[in-house]
RNA sequence: CGGAGCGUAGCGCAGUUUGGUAGCGCACCUCGUUUGGGACGAGGGGGUCGGAGGUUCAAAUCCUCUCGCUCCGACCA
């Protein structure tokens, strides 16, 4: 492509809206164009990314006998009240009605939709197993987008969903995805891990997911790993042990102690001189389910140690609501109980039979806490949860990186993410729910077992970026770069300009992809360009070393590496650099 | 949805406190000189100051409402 002809612009400034370097990045190389929050269009620059992103997508489920096709990006509400999810997805979802007051929404994933052709199609266990997948538009209306493409609100993802007629195969075909996104995240380049992971909404209860974390100090997922025996969990998920401190071992009775006005942790630790894993945490949520009238609510007491966090997510799947929260200010007061004074002993006789108490793991069960008294300015001092407390005891705690690994004991760390693949073993949930069978070995129509398998193209895009970029600029791995070459034309006798365009015409006849900077422009704006851009490989045509000494410069942008290259040598130097940096 | 902040030319910003003919840098156009790390000179185009209403002789500036955007949080495959 000749710059001349092109449709591409850089920016000197960064936009002052965007915040991580990926993002800033995008913008002033010409990637994309910001439309409206978490909306984007993607520039013949970035779309060239996407595309090659693509390619190596689909050449690797293609590889694996996975079928592309495509489902409609509008769908009818129908399909989603049948699954349950036009409820339960809630604003996320975008809701349209057309002409005739039919309901649609925009596509947020495809589980319904596909389910729904795969149900017209197929009959027998004969035509199983298989895989079907499609690269295209999502919507989610997200309650904050951010951070660019990263987290947009349109965006194209790669969805793929498997068919089965029994759990190992499923399992099987899990697998050969599970390696094929693995050979595609190498393929592009990146640095990654794959953690164990929640599944949200997509699935019921414990099913297996794994999710694909590229690592970026501004992913905004948050991993925990263990340095020795390779646990890696999304924090949502993760399981560890704290690890050992010292606790109060005496067990006194239980006594009152005055803590005016400490309402915290840590105010009445301070007052009382302990530390705040000496007192225990006691949070209230609401968990409901249902819509409406046949809503029914759950209200749960949570007890942590003083220092750890909840995990909502864990607390969500134990609790089995379809939504939680935090009970309001209101509602504490309703029980009975006031905030900042809450604890498991001696509770009103109108919170006592609406409450579940639920105790962290982590908690030791013989050991003396400081708890709330559920009296104003009051705690107790020596409550001992054997002795004065009753309740289920379940893993609620947010994984820290001071923890221990819970199945080897070595200490673990907490690392950022970007997630960029997720896949779930979906089980029979949505062929249950709506009501598809294939006919088994016996003839007998059974609900098949299903699979997906998410990737996010634009989110990868952002996160080769965020982890391949310097102070410059982009340094794009080759398989995912625009272009291969960034060939910058420096020279102002009709000879040497002359020369410049039969090399680029000899480079693109022999398949190298070169962006020809052919403008009017200093050699000092070029090389700027060219830096910010990234191409792998930078070639210069300069009127005064090519009168000089008959060469062209071709510089590597990685490694800053460059070499004196003539005319001749220079299609097999390109081919053998361009082959080193791919790893060949 | 809660908290904070911002909307002035394509981008980055000043001007708003104290009302008085809308500015700067970059980018863009023309001409000339330049050509190895974002060149220089001269000339030029482009903004109903997010929108609506109000106060005033006079509003980017003061008041009211509204829309949009960003950040933090809550929420969320």
């Amino acid at each position: 492509m000749k710059l001349t002809k092109g449709f591409w612009q850089t920016y000197k400034e960064v936009p002052n809206d965007a915040v991580v370097p990926s993002h800033q990045l995008m913008l002033r190389a010409g990637l994309i164009h910001r439309s409206a929050t978490g909306l984007y269009s993607d520039l013949p620059m970035g779309l060239r990314v996407l595309q090659k992103i693509e390619q190596v997508v689909r050449r690797e489920l293609n590889r694996i006998d996975c079928y592309e096709l495509t489902l409609p990006v509008v769908t009818s509400a129908e399909l989603w009240k049948q699954s349950g999810r036009w409820a339960t997805f809630g604003n996320e979802m975008l809701r349209l009605t057309d002409r005739s007051g039919r309901e649609f929404c925009i596509s947020p994933t495809c589980e319904e939709p596909i389910v729904a052709l795969f149900s017209k199609t197929v009959r027998s266990y004969k035509q199983l197993p298989v895989t079907l997948y499609q690269i295209r538009t999502k919507f989610r209306d997200e309650i904050r987008p951010r951070y660019g493409v990263m987290r947009a609100r349109e965006f194209n993802m790669k969805d793929a969903y498997s068919f089965h007629i029994d759990p190992d195969s499923l399992r099987e075909t899990y697998q050969e995805i599970y390696q094929a996104y693995e050979r595609i995240f190498n393929s592009l380049g990146l640095e990654f891990i794959v953690v164990e992971a929640d599944g949200g909404t997509m699935v019921d209860g414990d099913a297996k997911t794994h999710e694909f974390q590229v690592l970026a100090n501004s992913g905004e997922d948050r991993v925990i790993r263990c340095t020795s025996c390779g646990y890696a969990a999304n924090i949502e998920k993760a399981k560890s042990k704290r690890s050992n401190v010292e606790f109060d071992q005496s067990q006194q009775e239980l006594e009152l102690v005055s803590t005016p006005g400490r309402q915290t942790i840590e105010a009445v630790g301070e007052y009382l001189k302990i530390k705040p894993e000496c007192s225990l945490k006691s949070l209230l949520y609401s968990s409901v389910s249902g819509t409406g009238a046949d809503a029914t609510e759950e209200i749960a007491l949570l007890l942590l140690l003083g220092d750890d966090e909840l995990n909502e997510i864990k607390l969500k799947a134990l609790l089995g609501g379809d939504h939680i929260a935090p009970l309001s200010d209101g509602a504490i007061e309703a029980l009975g109980l006031h905030k900042g004074y809450i604890g498991p002993a001696q509770l009103p006789e109108s919170a006592q039979s609406r409450l579940r108490v639920i105790f962290d793991i982590a908690i030791e069960k013989d050991v003396s806490y400081v708890v709330g008294a559920n009296q104003v300015d009051y705690h107790f001092r020596g409550y001992v949860p054997t002795r004065d407390g009753e309740g289920q005891w379940a893993d609620l705690r947010l994984a820290r990186s001071s923890d221990r690994c819970d199945s080897c004991d070595h200490s673990v760390e907490e690392i950022c993410g970007v997630e960029v693949g997720h896949i779930f073993e979906l089980g029979q949930k949505y062929t249950e729910s709506m009501g598809v069978t294939v006919l088994n070995q016996q003839g007998k129509a059974v609900n098949p077992y299903m699979g997906c398998y998410g990737l996010g193209v634009g989110r990868t895009m952002a996160a080769a970026i965020e982890q391949n970029h310097d102070q410059h600029g982009i340094i794009w791995p080759v398989e995912i770069a625009p272009y291969h070459l960034y060939f910058a034309l420096i020279s102002k006798s009709d000879e040497i300009n002359q020369l410049g365009v039969e090399i680029y015409q000899q480079l693109v006849d022999a398949g190298v992809e070169v962006l020809f900077d052919d403008r009017k422009a200093g050699p000092g704006m070029k090389f700027k360009d060219a830096d910010l851009l990234g191409l792998p490989l930078r070639l210069v045509l300069g009127e005064r070393d090519y009168k000089e000494s008959g060469k062209l410069e071709l510089r590597q942008r990685k490694s800053g590496q460059s070499l004196e290259v003539s005319p001749k040598e220079l299609l097999p130097t390109i081919k053998r650099l361009l082959g080193e940096l791919r790893g060949e």
